[in-house]
DNA sequence: CTGAAAGCGCTTACAG
DNA sequence: CTGAAAGCGCTTACAG
């Protein structure tokens, strides 16, 4: 392997001035920075990205805490990060937290990472977290006071998707969420859907909300299973919201098998558009964003706070969804 | 951020010492480690991997090369690799290959990782793998003198197909490739089936086999694109192949379209066996394995080799298949 | 069995 | 403008 050594000595300099041109320091006299730069072509110098870190103190290195890497959803925003940061010369490395052995989390904190975004929905450890706010490390997820949080505003388009219903005629829509009931009355989709269906008089039976407790499961179980559940109590249910597309998925295939026809039987919604969702039977509606824009945006918060911390103070940042309107969606057979 | 020489100072040791007990020597002397564990404790040191790395020169990293985030089959296998190294102290960075710019190219020479495996399907720059060799970096899917290459054994599932549509009275079997024609005749897929055709007497119109030039084209969007020119040539067709589900997925949805059921009206077989291949509607028939396993396979390779360049040569892997029938084959009507 | 020292490949004040 | 030197946080012969 040859170093910044072998490459100062076939220039005839120091490495400091090697260091000095690879840095483009503007003072290194034209005629040096010509024979480093030749040097370097001539033995294939590649610089070690590790020594580097060493020395400055910086990794260029964000990780990503992701309970499963299956998700569609989570990679397309992964892949936007992924894409930014590469950009700005970072590394981004996934870490499948799930049956994770407390071994995993030391791993993590050995690495010395600039950047954490947390895409889990459980829990972390406390002293996990507490050793990456030692580390100065900067955080996306956590928690508010610690970190950047990152906040779906679902209001708008579940607002929309319940007047969409009121209007095509339904009155009995159901809830199929893909985890438990804290979690749905703390987010905008189960507070927003409660207040229109008050609003709206759709019958307020609570069995038309489905939790899941299984936390083993995939989203396309859960979405079969609450469904199934769904049409033993609620035959005549004409419009079913999912947590997410996949849940839509398994919703779907649960109707289909049940001799229920989507849309004209039963409308189904689902949340996030992943890119398969067009290729559903039917193309599912759903509430949508640019995953890639957005996680090309978390890349570039966490770059310029390790840059200089002062720039973003931790804040909460509110994405903007919008629905998206496919066959999925038509009025109630009357 | 506390390092090894603050624990040497409070065990009352040297750093060499606590280097040691860390890397569980075993001449030092109890007291000793009993001492030093206690200053880790209550200094809550974790040693900076980095460091060792440069020390060492053995960075625990290994590196997978990916055309996009999305593709879930990638993921299932990916997420085994994964858990496999982190088991063993490894860290798995993807990264993102697909518009790449040479300067992402650097970037991974600068990590200077330990192992690489490839999931590209075109070609890498030679500079690029030329470093990569240079590195002696563990190969994987590059090519047959310099790396483990990964084989897939298509043939007896896809006979096995084959002889399942002969049976159930197919002769108009068409083949939707998403890449070009060159790979398909070199694919055990592409064989099998232009074999099998030939000796079950099926219908041999090259125009039943379909190519994809447009690279830019998800799975799902060429299986669409592909099944939609096939139906308009051959509407009279009854069973037809895909690359995989993804692509599965795509003719699914077009033959919904184009008012024909799956698989009364068409049979269709995906290849993979993602996940989500359950919840299709219908749930599609597919080839199979344990794509977990197989991560956690190549994880090893790499890591052993890594530890001992001699313990595996590099060879050829061949990974054998098996069919899933679910309920999109049936027999053909009439 | 242990400590002092050299080394891994860089960066970065600093003296000249 | 440049080189020598200290330093980043570790590992690992080696002398004792």
């Amino acid at each position: 392997m040859i170093t910044r050594n072998d490459v100062a000595k076939r220039a005839g300099v120091s490495v400091g001035t090697v260091s000095n041109v690879m840095n483009n320091k503007s003072f290194v006299k034209p005629e040096h920075v010509e024979k480093v730069r030749k040097a370097i072509e001539e033995l294939n110098y590649i610089p070690d990205f590790n020594a580097k870190s060493m020395a400055r103190r910086r990794n260029n290195h964000i990780g990503i805490a992701l309970y499963e890497m299956t998700n569609p959803y989570h990679a397309e925003i992964i892949q936007g990060i992924e894409e930014y940061a590469a950009q700005h010369n970072f590394m981004t490395t996934i870490f499948v937290l799930n049956n994770t052995s407390h071994q995993k989390y030391h791993a993590i904190c050995e690495r010395r990472l600039d950047g954490l975004v947390n895409f889990m929905t459980n829990d972390l450890p406390r002293a996990f977290t507490a050793e990456l706010k030692r580390q100065q490390i900067v955080l996306v997820n956590f928690s508010p006071e610690d970190s950047f949080m990152i906040v779906n505003d679902y209001t708008p388009p579940m607002r929309e998707f319940m007047r969409l219903l009121q209007e095509g005629g339904h009155r009995k829509v159901a809830y199929l969420w893909t985890g438990d009931e804290m979690r749905f009355r703390s987010d905008k989709r189960g507070k927003t859907f409660l207040e229109e269906r008050e609003k709206y008089g759709f019958d307020s039976d609570e069995s038309l909300i489905l939790f899941n407790e299984d936390m083993t499961l995939t989203s396309e179980q859960i979405g079969y299973r609450l469904c199934k559940r769904l049409l033993q109590r609620h035959p005549d249910v004409t419009a079913v919201f999912c947590t997410n597309d996949l849940a839509a998925l398994g919703a779907l295939r649960c109707l289909s098998e049940a001799g229920l026809r989507c849309p004209e039987d039963v409308s189904v919604i689902g949340c996030d558009d992943i890119a398969l969702g067009e290729y559903f039977n039917p193309p599912i509606s759903t509430i949508s964003f640019d995953k890639r824009a957005h996680g090309a945006d978390i890349a570039q918060m966490i770059i310029e706070k390790v840059a200089d911390p002062e720039s973003h103070p931790y804040h909460t940042v509110v994405v903007p969804m919008h629905v998206k309107l496919r066959q999925s969606i038509a009025p109630a057979k009357n």
